[in-house]
DNA sequence: AAGGCAATGTTATATAGTAACTTCAATTTG
DNA sequence: CAAATTGAAGTTACTATATAACATTGCCTT
């Protein structure tokens, strides 16, 4: 398998020119690593562009099998460490629920989204759900948690997937 | 590593009687599973057990190691086996961020609940969120995404471990 | 040129989870 | 009651996910 998490239909691939979002991913990533005086490397950069790949999350192995043609020593570490130093500098979220890693689209916004994950196509669209996570930090100040850190993920089925969609 | 996801401080085992939530915990287990016509095996039951042995969330080979004394044949697909009737049936959650399982305390009521992390004690307190879910399918509505599954954890430190506890 | 340091290479292993087939045991049904 | 059915557990083998520990490289500093 060396699509993503699995085969797909990819609706929103027909609707969009995706090379822009991976072209503003990468400059944007390059901007905020010299900002923040850190190195994207080649094998950093080509993580990041193959996770850009799609909208789909994609597991580690499958990106240790396509950047071995590239990098032949590539091994487990290498990817690891590839996706901690990007996760570090938030620009991927890890999904969870899947032990994947997406793209974030808000590197140089704030960080924290919510995952909206399509069970038919598997693309994975964030949301900022800024009434949600003001529930949440609610919810917690009344239980004196202190919040390090959140993860909020929804699996279900996307607008474009959707047979009816005379919702919204 | 026996014990739990990490080596831990129980804050809450020692300000009650945790004997009563296990107890509890079978008792509705056994409850639920009569009326619906469905079997708690030994093995079942007795994984059930281990997991209401904490409030920690615990991985499935730490399971798979304390079982093995009692059922001598036990293998990963015991356990594994175990787990998903126990999740199917609602009895326990998946905690996603940890791979790991605790017990839900909800199992008769609804059964999706967000799960608070402690880093320092590592116990996981559930919480209905009731806002937050209204929230959550608020936004979700918005976007034209039909939910099927919601994941909610948030990883801080609880009422307990916190240095000022002055707060609630 | 030498030393320090961050990144990567390398080897090995730990941890998590599933597939496929077999055996067993309880329940139904002829 | 015996045969058939079925759900649970045993068993083997494997796939997938992730990390530890140490060696090497190459850049940057002094």
């Amino acid at each position: 398998m060396l699509a993503s998490v699995s085969d797909p239909v990819k609706p929103d691939s027909l609707t969009h020119d995706h090379t822009g979002c991976l072209n503003k991913a990468i400059h944007t990533a390059e901007q905020l690593c010299a900002e923040r005086g850190v190195r994207l490397t080649p094998i950093r950069r080509k993580v990041l562009e193959l996770v850009w790949e799609s909208h789909q999350a994609v597991k580690a192995y499958d990106l240790l099998d396509r950047i071995k043609p590239l990098e032949r020593t590539a091994k487990p570490a290498t990817v690891y460490r590839a996706l901690d130093f990007l996760l570090e500098q938030g620009l991927i979220h890890r999904v969870e629920s899947l032990n994947a890693f997406i793209g974030c689209s808000c590197s140089d916004r704030q960080h924290e989204q919510m995952l909206l994950i399509c069970i038919e196509c598997h693309e994975v669209e964030e949301r900022p759900g800024v009434a949600v996570m003001a529930a949440v930090a609610r919810e917690l100040e009344q239980a004196g948690f202190t919040i390090h850190r959140k993860t909020i993920e929804v699996h279900g089925i996307c607008a474009h997937c959707s047979p009816s969609r005379a919702s919204s």
